[in-house]
DNA sequence: CTGAAAGCGCTTACAG
DNA sequence: CTGAAAGCGCTTACAG
């Protein structure tokens, strides 16, 4: 066992500024590297606390400087089983990067149109910002944060431009990927979305429409169904797309292509023979599935990371950038081979 | 909008001390429910609190009387799309009951047997105590909270008295499944796992072993197979039990059930005419399967909530129970239908 | 039943 | 470059 760092933390500054014959101010001082302090006695005090390995209590320097070093990460209350693993590699991103600057974090889960857990948060005071996870649309919060002048970053896009943002490249990423099922000579493309109303579907529904514009390609609207809610919504597209010629569906999330595959199997048509399939999201299940199938990849956990970081350099003053778009990447799998 | 709760909280205990014309004393007691206060007083000061929408400072208040009212939630650094749902709602079970008291729910993600992020929050003194997840095996974490003295609660079990546990009866729940199928007149059942040494694992072996037992039947080791840690050991142990002529598949979690469902899939095996199967584990993708498939359910948010309620009735020095065990349910579905 | 005062462990003008 | 002192917003013996 480690003799140093053995038992219960309970040294304070103040016994650090006794056993060397300093004041506390100094001690402060050396610790946050703020104000003068001579490069001598800095070096005393590093070494002491190195060597009684001395951590400051985060909850007084909080009351002092108004700080707590938490920072929120709001969690949507209900999301399917093929966005969890998207907003648990986001978490990860965002909870490694917090930790590296110190930071902890703290969860809030949120019914759509209910911020009451966001405000318990803010008005208890317990985190210096905020990271909003776009998945649920919820129109009180941002509101709310700016009107209470809490600093946050969103994961995802939004139409105003005080917001700072963090968004992977949707637009593009689906234009590229329909763009290269267009150049492979599939002509027939079909696409089946949900709701509209959604930041995330917008996007991606403008990137596949660029592309087949951009080639000239006349967008077929018995082949393109969006606001499918539910599975019946959903396999009757599929039949009604398949029974229009459609040599390719293009799912423009996981539960869609789910429901696809599960109608495709059902009906026992062979991908890619009979019916070609790609996905504007890249999901295990998918990855998994007897086909494999071609689809957009998003890395969730840099999302995370970076969305945090932004954060951290607005909480310490620093400039920051309004909007940041990442990268993604065009998967080609089996589910669009020629054959 | 509510003006009551318009702008920032900036009143504090000497303000209201100070309006009111008694002391910061007072007006803590009144707040607290501690010490004697007269009733009068204790009304009037409250009523200023509800008018004023004030919010005691949660730090300085945790500073005064070293609590956070923040407990930390560990979860494991890698889990399978499987685990998640489960991990997920466990959250948003603790979470649930943590907000209920005021509490707020920080995590910690932790790679096997590195205790890192855990020994961090606790040296800042960020938490009152930690909730756990079993799922993976870190061997230092239970020993680093006791020598700490930190309260924690276990979800999932261990042999340590000490350690307070909330878990579901997992050994009872398998021998009740493994008996229903034995009742039904499926005498050839086969029983796939992965690794023994998680004790999950091993509470589920038990079960259907007792099952056998109770009812005379032999348990045939040919059918019997276990640490199967990745898909080809798992795939290859179906083919065995299926050539040595198993009637049933038993899973001993989803992971080893979607593999063996893969591999069904693959030889054009049809469940349950040629070969039945069931999980304990319950799982969306399993129950929206092709054929839906017969597994045990546990009520993860429940154990979520039960964990945290522990946990916070510790931290108020009220009794506890040393383990409580949770309920389960049998589902009965297609995979196991006698035809 | 109520209050004055010390204290929790830091930070930070202000003065030197 | 360094320090004495006030202050962050609470709690809690101690005294009355």
């Amino acid at each position: 066992m480690n003799h140093t760092t053995e038992g219960k933390q309970n040294i304070n500054i103040s016994d650090i500024a006794a056993a060397l014959g300093v004041s506390k101010t100094t001690v402060s001082r050396a610790i946050s590297g703020k104000g003068r302090i001579g490069a001598e006695t800095r070096a005393k005090v590093m070494d002491y606390i190195e060597e009684h390995n001395y951590r400051p209590n985060v909850l007084a320097r909080g009351l002092a400087s108004s700080k707590t070093y938490n920072i929120a990460l709001m969690l949507p209350a209900e999301f399917s089983r093929f966005e969890q693993p998207f907003s648990r590699e986001s978490l990860s991103g965002v909870y490694k990067t917090a930790v590296k600057c110190d930071y902890d974090v703290v969860i809030a889960i949120a019914q759509p149109n209910n911020i009451d857990p966001i405000r318990r948060i803010v008005e208890n005071g317990k985190v210096d910002g905020f990271i909003l996870f776009q998945a649920t649309e919820n129109d009180a919060v941002i509101p709310y944060l700016q009107e209470q002048g809490v600093p946050f970053v969103l994961m995802g896009s939004c139409d105003d431009s005080r917001v700072i943002q963090v968004d992977n490249r949707q637009m593009a990423a689906c234009q590229e990927l329909t763009t290269i099922l267009l150049l492979q000579g599939i002509k027939k493309i079909a696409l089946l979305g949900g709701n509209m109303l959604n930041q995330v579907n917008k996007s991606r529904y403008e990137g596949f429409c660029k592309a087949c514009d951009n080639l000239g390609c006349k967008r077929d609207k018995n082949l393109i169904f969006t606001g499918l809610e539910n599975d019946i919504l959903i396999a009757r597209a599929a039949a009604d797309v398949i029974a229009n010629g459609a040599e390719c569906i293009v799912c423009m999330d996981d539960i869609v292509c789910a429901e696809v595959l599960k109608y495709i199997e059902k009906t026992e048509h062979c991908i890619p023979e009979d019916i070609k399939v790609a996905s504007f999201y890249d999901n295990q299940a998918l990855r998994e599935y007897l086909v494999s199938i071609t689809a957009l990849h998003f890395d969730a956990e840099e999302l995370g990371s970076v969305a945090c970081r932004q954060l951290l350099d607005l909480l310490d003053g620093r400039a920051v950038e309004h909007k940041i778009e990442l990268g993604y990447q065009v998967v080609l799998r089996e589910s669009t081979k020629l054959t």
